[in-house]
DNA sequence: GCAAAAATAGGTCAAGCGTCCTAAATGAAG
DNA sequence: CTTCATTTAGGACGCTTGACCTATTTTTGC
């Protein structure tokens, strides 16, 4: 097996200069500089733009699912894992601050271009929305648990967006303070 | 006679273009081909991309400043005229699900290319966060007028944002009904 | 150890981009 | 009518892009 995976490097790469830059502002020959390889080795592992965009999005689904596995098993109570969902925008601050959501910038981009992966990246969107879901379906809120999930998205789709807009990490910290109380407003008393 | 302005038509034309496929990714020849201007022609008025972006963004900046400024002069009270702003939501919902925000795509492109009419750009959100929280004020929410401007525009751009990314205009609906109440709540009774 | 396969390097290509130029058409002023 | 600035047309440039190809090196399988 090749140690030093030139395909992974690759992807990293690209994954990072989509988030930074944006997916079309990204060419080829900027990921191939960052990892230190020609572009005919590039050519060698994605024969189009295309595949590298599927790679980086599947990359992100495969990390999304591990991060939402590992807030599973931390044998917490819905509330708590909705607390860590809410948690990313204070650990991502910064870069939140800088370039936005890694998820809604992307989704956003792609819905501009019309281009096809739109619904692939979409599905990052899918991944945390069921898992709100059943999060708010084991607080008590079988009902509407749709509806919160999406409301909590949108809320944190919005900070992030004006957050960096205003290049405001403050902004974050108190919204997220306030989603956490809205969230506890949902909490049945233990 | 005010001779069909050249100048005008190829700044509407770039305003729907930018907000329709993005600022980088419309070029010269799709706006003057829709337009029906040839390039020269096109130059003599715009020397670079970005004289054609600043024209765009003063032209929303007016636009939008008139809005507000109708929604002032209707006689209503602050709540109301919060209402006017919730319900754009609506008005343009097809819009919305088609190309998102205007407002929050174009600040969140031109900060992923680290361009230098972000802030420009960004007046469009100051013009809404100002007045909105001025109509807090009114509401008499002096204290924490500004953060609920900035969480009535955040809700608006997450609403946007997810609507456009699942493609739905029924979100929109039920988040702007929700946030009808919430301004509601805020409302003291007359 | 050696042949096959994978990986890497670097050159090439057509297309599209923003930019720039010259020249012709238009229209207002004297 | 003439003059001259404004407006329009369209060609040309230099550059970047994604895409593609061939040659060389490295790794793998038997």
């Amino acid at each position: 097996m090749p140690r030093p995976n030139t395909r992974d490097r690759i992807v990293d790469a690209a994954d990072l200069l989509f988030y930074q830059t944006g997916f079309e502002h990204t060419s080829f020959a900027e990921i191939a500089a960052v990892v230190g390889v020609s572009r005919g080795n590039f050519y060698h592992h994605f024969k189009t733009k295309d595949e590298i965009l599927t790679a980086v999005i599947d990359l992100r689904l495969n990390k999304t699912r591990a991060m939402l596995r590992d807030w599973q098993a931390e044998g917490q109570g819905p509330a708590e894992r909705i607390g860590c969902f809410i948690q990313i925008l204070i650990t991502n601050q910064s870069k939140i601050v800088l370039h936005g959501c890694p998820v809604g910038t992307l989704v956003s981009e792609l819905a501009k271009l019309d281009h096809a992966a739109h619904d692939h990246a979409n599905a990052l969107f899918t991944l945390f929305r069921d898992w709100l879901r059943e999060q708010f379906v084991q607080l008590g809120r079988k009902e509407d648990a749709d509806v919160l999930a999406m409301r909590l998205l949108a809320q944190s789709q919005g900070v992030a967006s004006l957050a960096s807009a205003f290049r405001d990490a403050e902004f974050i910290k108190a919204e997220v303070h306030q989603m956490r109380a809205w969230v506890q407003s949902l909490t049945p008393a233990a």
